[in-house]
DNA sequence: GACCAGGCACATC
DNA sequence: GATGTGCATGGT
């Protein structure tokens, strides 16, 4: 199993090179950025983004001082921008009370614990807090996502109906705990998704097609 | 106009 | 435990 996720991993990284993943400035960026994104293309969370950026919005505590409506006018483009103003809220109500306010320092926190709390947070499900804690916070947790269930069930690799954590499971029990490896990987398989939905169905000439044949949307028959 | 995008909670069976 | 539904914008 190592050799076959080391295997795909040189194939991605070798077509597409390193994606110098999590595209945000700050750890608090990125956190904001992994609730924005759930579901929502990565051009919409920009957008949002640089809505809370031109407000001066974009940290703990001004973000914190909105209100759900002004929140919610700021991350509009996002999209389900009730639901994820409430979310946004929860985590940082969570940040300030439990994480003292201090992000980095919290997130550096022992990791079953951190990743346990911030699952209790109502809006944050397995991908977001992998992501937070992986991308916010350099810790060795893997981050799994629609791409990843896909990649690996059509290799044969997982059932197609796998749960999250047997997904994550599989590639924290046969790869090291190695943050750098974690995050390329990760973003690889994201890169990969992208490539081969646009295009095509049956990615002819990629040159991963030997290893990864068909990939659409919607599992060929 | 249909389908998709780096999910998640909640209701229901 | 599995399955269905609401949430919403913007690109292809």
């Amino acid at each position: 199993m190592r050799d076959r996720l080391l295997e795909i991993y040189d194939r991605m990284l070798a077509a597409f090179g390193p994606q110098y993943w999590w595209p945000g400035d700050t750890p608090f960026e990125v956190a904001v950025g992994a609730v924005l994104t759930q579901n929502t293309s990565w051009r919409n969370v920009e957008r949002a983004i640089d809505n809370l950026k031109g407000a001066g919005r974009l940290a703990l505590a001004p973000m914190l001082a909105l209100a759900h409506d002004e929140l919610a006018a700021l991350i509009r483009p996002a999209g389900y921008f009730n639901v994820k103003a409430r979310r946004l809220r929860n985590l940082l109500v969570h940040l300030h009370e439990v994480g003292g306010g201090d992000l980095e320092g919290y997130l550096a926190g022992d990791l079953a614990i951190r990743r346990r709390e911030l699952l209790g947070v109502n809006g944050l499900g397995p991908e977001t807090v992998d992501s937070i804690l992986l991308y916010a916070g350099n810790r060795p947790t893997f981050v799994c996502d629609a791409y990843t269930r896909r990649l690996l069930s059509r290799h044969g690799l997982c059932r197609p109906a796998a749960g999250y954590e047997e997904m994550r499971a599989l590639f924290m029990d046969h790869l090291p705990a190695d943050v750098a490896l974690y995050n390329e990987l990760h973003a690889l398989i994201v890169r990969t998704g992208y490539h081969h939905c646009k295009p095509t169905p049956r990615c002819e000439g990629c040159p991963l097609a030997s290893l990864l044949p068909v990939w659409g949307a919607k599992p060929a028959v």
